[in-house]
RNA sequence: GCGGCUGUGGCGAAGUGGUUAACGCAUCGGAUUGUGGUUCCGACAUUCGUGGGUUCGAUUCCCAUCAGCCGCCCCA
């Protein structure tokens, strides 16, 4: 029989690496918890037309990377690329714009798939932590998210990380600015890349982020969202900036950051990693405000802004600065058993013992003595419990301390309270 | 979707057109009939990602394919 292998640009997530998982969504939970963000699950599938309207006909996840199939009914369903179309859909289909405590703040852990070419810290199933916060334009809303996001890095424990801001403006700015972008670019487009030459009909915006361009003269001397800005637009901006310096976060404003997504507008933001070693991977978080979306998904009219960052960038970034973390748990104790009478009495006082909240664990494999001690050293055991036919005759156990080495008896119905006393 | 590199036991890693595929770690057994973390001894790949081809003969050469890594595009 030929063996079955995971499927291209996904991952099992092993003993020894879940830990670490754990320990970094719990971080993000615990601080959603303290900010008041509640946790909200959706489906892993929608149907496609969500990710089409909410995510944007024009954007490359729409256009080449959705996990898209029929299913037996004949409908078009598409495994998730993203959170918020599917938060944002949650939102109008229970109509949380009437929920009581407003604005409606939540925050969702889960897989997203992409259909892309794995590379480092990009996968076609990748976890997303994201948050969203609809029902509230007010700018200090938008310092809330962003602080939320920067919040959980630090206490996670990274250092290198930095915060680059920008907006969008509203979309009468929007307009205008797409103009004069498309004004400037559009005698000298012959001498930039292929891809800037479709950009400049379907989304101007994203020449400024081209790569291979970076140097053109025209580049250099394109207009700045910032000089297209309507008060209305300017003055947001400012104030965000005004919470988030209040609030003692660090930030950089770079007009030429543009996000991948349709909907957003205003404020848009991403945290990237500075550490060395980091490949070219250097966004760890997206985020940014959406004020039409809910309104395009067939709600009422309500500003939203969110972001979202995966897991396996968090963790690459801690892996990348080295961060020294205690991710595993070693054992509290260890039984070694010699025999079958010996096991069938120390089954009851395992139980009793991880009842009571303490980690424990006995040989299963009938091994010799020898063997079960080095499997209570591997486990990093603190107590080894030993039971064998001499003690039984005596119905008592010797308790062993790992790390002094000491040892004593005692009476087997007294082992219970004898181990968690010494935990 | 495009370009480059790689694919040998659980892991890391040598190697050659020819009938024994190094070594290290881990694991298991023994030295020590019931006591770990050190030491010593021993065991552990009919097989070199998969499928074809060239050849008297391929793990080693060629092609295809799958997968991984790195980069581009784009993104988390």
């Amino acid at each position: 029989m030929s063996s079955i292998q995971i499927p291209r640009g996904t991952q099992d997530i092993l003993p020894g690496e879940s830990e670490k998982w754990q320990w970094v969504e719990q971080i993000a939970k615990d601080m959603c918890t303290t900010y008041q963000y509640k946790e909200i699950r959706t489906p892993i599938f929608e149907h496609t037309e969500l990710f089409q309207r909410g995510v944007g006909d024009s954007t490359d996840i729409v256009q080449k990377e959705m996990y898209t199939f029929k299913d037996r009914g004949d409908r078009s369903i598409t495994l998730r690329p993203e959170g918020t179309a599917s938060v944002v859909r949650s939102f109008v289909s229970n109509k949380m714009h009437g929920w009581p405590d407003q604005p409606v703040k939540l925050y969702y852990l889960g897989p997203m798939f992409r259909y892309e070419r794995p590379q480092a810290g990009r996968f076609r199933q990748f976890v997303q932590f994201g948050v969203e916060a609809l029902g509230s334009d007010d700018p200090a809303i938008d310092a809330e998210v962003i602080s939320l996001a920067m919040n959980i890095y630090k206490k996670v424990g990274l250092k290198n990380i930095k915060l680059v801001i920008n907006t969008l403006g509203d979309p009468e700015s929007r307009t205008a600015y797409r103009e004069a972008l498309v004004n400037h670019f559009k005698d000298g487009i012959h001498e930039f890349c292929s891809d800037c030459q479709n950009r400049l009909e379907n989304n101007p915006l994203r020449i400024l982020d081209c790569k291979k361009d970076r140097d053109h003269s025209l580049m250099k001397s394109a207009p700045s969202i910032l000089d297209y800005l309507n008060e209305n637009s300017s003055h947001y901006f400012k104030m965000v900036q005004n919470y988030l310096t209040e609030l003692d976060i660090p930030f950089e404003v770079d007009p030429n950051l543009v996000r991948g997504l349709d909907y957003y507008n205003h404020t848009a933001f991403e945290i990237m990693s500075n550490a060395e070693g980091f490949g070219a991977i250097t966004t760890l978080c997206g985020g940014g405000r959406y004020n039409g979306l809910v309104e395009d998904l067939g709600g009422p009219e309500t500003p939203g802004i969110g972001f979202a960052f995966s897991i396996e960038r968090l963790l690459a970034a801690i892996e990348a600065e080295g961060l020294d973390i205690e991710f595993t748990k070693p054992l509290d104790c260890y039984f070694v058993v010699l025999g079958e009478k010996a096991k069938e009495k120390v089954v009851k006082v395992l139980q009793d013992i991880r009842l009571s909240g303490i980690s424990a664990e006995m040989d299963y494999l009938d091994r010799k003595m020898k063997a079960q001690m080095k499997a209570a050293n591997r486990l990093q055991a603190k107590q080894v419990v030993i039971v064998g036919d001499d003690e039984l005759d005596r119905g008592v156990a010797v308790l062993k301390n790992m790390e002094s080495g000491e040892q004593k008896e005692v009476p087997l119905q007294k082992l219970p309270d004898e181990i968690k006393s010494v935990m």
